[in-house]
RNA sequence: GGUCCUGUGGCCGAGUGGCUAGGCAGAGCUCUGCAAAAGCUCCUACACCAGUUCGAAUCUGGUCGGGACCUCCA
């Protein structure tokens, strides 16, 4: 099977097919840099992040490009005229770009924190003041942009008449029409949904740029147009981004590509759905969302406790990328266990050897095969990461029979044990980007110092002192430290 | 009001016409000095009503419930 991808635009699951083979253009909307990214963000990051990996593995050489919106846009389209970057600075007393710096690095410690693999570009709106001009003058050029006082409009209307408005979000303008009718601050506009690609920047405006009209900022929408078609061209192949962004965002940007060159932009349109936590939507707005290192501290009143960035985003994985996910502490408890037996099962198989190397291949062999083949199927299916998962934990089944004895090394060939090692690792760590976070070997002072805790039980056992040795594994567990007697007579530790 | 999504076993969560998703929890067994871990077995659901069909959780219509977007948000 080959790659399928549900693109939101046709709104049917398609055959992935790159206008450029082996090269792949994608465009991901990222964050603005006025305050800290929430969970909600950080699933739609890690979700592309699992994207790209995925379309890389496969192959493919993805430029991958995310903005970073440093701008200042205005927090609504009715006038009313609150600048997000700016607002923010004058409440810390910070200059704006203070403020991109700050948020900035913090995005990025979040996304390394999580790790994600960074973007091959990572453009900025500030960055791209004379693109996006340019883009404008294309506009106003063919017709579809007018200018008021300053100011610069995308004519929604005449744009619509042209190319139609509103098929990625299956609106039509005069509904829209109807629904602003009676909204204030419009004044400018020949009509309500017309959106400003230019805005004529008042004098205590602090960023603010010189353009063919005067001194101003660029739209909200803009930028991504802008960015997009100078790294990727004006026909690429995948633009993703979050549900909420469907409407009105990724509808303008594609009536700006459209009217400035006829092309909408991307081929293949994702979106990624939103997180709820404990049945509500997360969002900044309503002031329910938990930061991401909120959840590795657990520093917040609705989590029981902190939980490994690998916990979180295997939590993510679990569902798919498309549906809402409702998480919840009881959500990160099953997910932690869960996680811990995919990763011992990965630790235990990438040091075992077969004793004796068969080359027959038996029926167990068979059986790893077809999961494997289900892996890259489910996959290849509009990245179906909750499938995979099932596969993943049959195919740890099969190690843990295999260490357990239920599994005779005759039964397994050579081939079957190294496609164990290759895929579980490779989902787990290439693909997923999941992290071994309790890994028993990750502090060599700690290991030397319980040998000497184990071998003081061993002596005890082996006198029979079973109040002893239930002493020292009991008090270690105390401390969170778990002692395993295995078959071979050998002890193994792992964290809690 | 408009556009769209959704309702799955104790919980989370895949799945679109017939075939066991998976995880967590629970029960039993094996192993173990006892545990833990692991393995095996069991628990086999699809809001409700009607229709299409040889056959529906899956398609169609209706009812009820939940949610998103339409306004800054991933």
């Amino acid at each position: 099977m080959s790659l399928h991808i549900y693109n939101t635009l046709t709104r049917i699951k398609e055959k992935f097919e790159p206008l450029h083979p082996p090269h792949v253009g994608m465009y991901v909307c990222g964050p603005t840099v006025y305050s800290e990214p929430h969970v909600g963000n950080l699933r739609t990051f890690c979700s592309f992040d699992m994207i790209y990996r995925y379309l890389t593995y496969s192959g493919y050489k993805v430029r991958y490009v995310r903005n970073i919106t440093d701008a200042g846009h205005l927090t609504n389209e009715r006038g009313e005229g609150v600048n997000r970057m700016e607002s923010q600075a004058k409440l810390e007393s910070l200059e704006p770009m203070e403020i991109v710096q700050k948020y900035t690095v913090s995005f990025h410690r979040i996304m390394d924190a999580f790790n994600t693999i960074p973007p091959t570009i990572e453009p900025t709106a500030t960055g791209h003041i004379i693109e996006q001009i340019e883009m404008i003058e294309t506009l106003l050029k063919n017709g579809f942009a007018y200018e008021v006082n300053g100011s610069i409009y995308f004519d929604v209307k005449k744009y619509n008449a042209e190319h139609g408005y509103g098929t990625l979000s299956g609106r039509n303008i005069d509904e829209l029409m109807a629904g602003y009718r009676d909204l204030d601050g419009q004044e400018e506009k020949r009509n309500s949904i017309d959106f400003a690609l230019w805005k004529k920047a008042s004098p205590e405006h602090i960023m603010q740029w010189n353009s063919p009209w005067g001194k101003g900022f660029p739209g909200w929408h803009l930028e991504c147009s802008a960015m997009s078609t100078k790294y990727l061209g004006e026909q690429f192949d995948i633009h993703g981004g979050g549900m909420d962004l469907k409407f009105p965002h990724h509808e303008c940007e594609i009536a700006q590509n459209t009217g400035s060159c006829n092309h909408g932009g991307a081929k293949y349109w994702l979106h990624t759905n939103m997180l709820n936590f404990n049945g509500q939507k997360m969002s900044k707005s309503l002031g329910n969302s938990i930061l991401p290192m909120e959840f590795v501290t657990g520093n917040h009143p609705l989590l029981d406790k902190g939980y490994a960035p690998s916990v979180l985003k295997f939590l993510f994985l679990q569902s798919h990328y498309s549906s809402e996910l409702d998480i919840n502490v009881k959500g990160l408890q099953d997910a932690e266990k869960g996680l811990k037996y995919l990763m011992e099962a990965e630790e235990e198989i990438k040091n075992y050897e077969l004793g004796i190397r068969n080359s027959n291949k038996t029926d167990w062999d068979l059986k790893i095969e077809n999961l494997v083949i289900g892996c890259k199927d489910f996959m290849d299916d509009d990245f179906n990461t909750a499938k995979t998962i099932a596969n993943l934990f049959e195919l740890s089944s099969i190690v843990n029979s295999l260490k357990g004895g239920q599994i005779k090394s005759s039964e397994i060939s050579q081939a079957g044990i190294d496609s164990l090692k290759k895929n579980l690792h490779d989902y787990l760590f290439d693909i997923f980007g999941l992290k071994n976070e309790n890994t028993t070997a990750a502090n060599n002072k700690l290991d030397e110092a319980l040998q000497v805790l184990i071998n003081l039980r061993k002596e005890a056992k082996a006198k029979r002192d079973f109040a002893t040795s239930d002493l020292i594994r009991n008090q270690l567990a105390e401390k969170g430290i778990q002692l395993k007697d295995e078959k071979d007579g050998s002890v193994s530790w792992s964290v809690l």
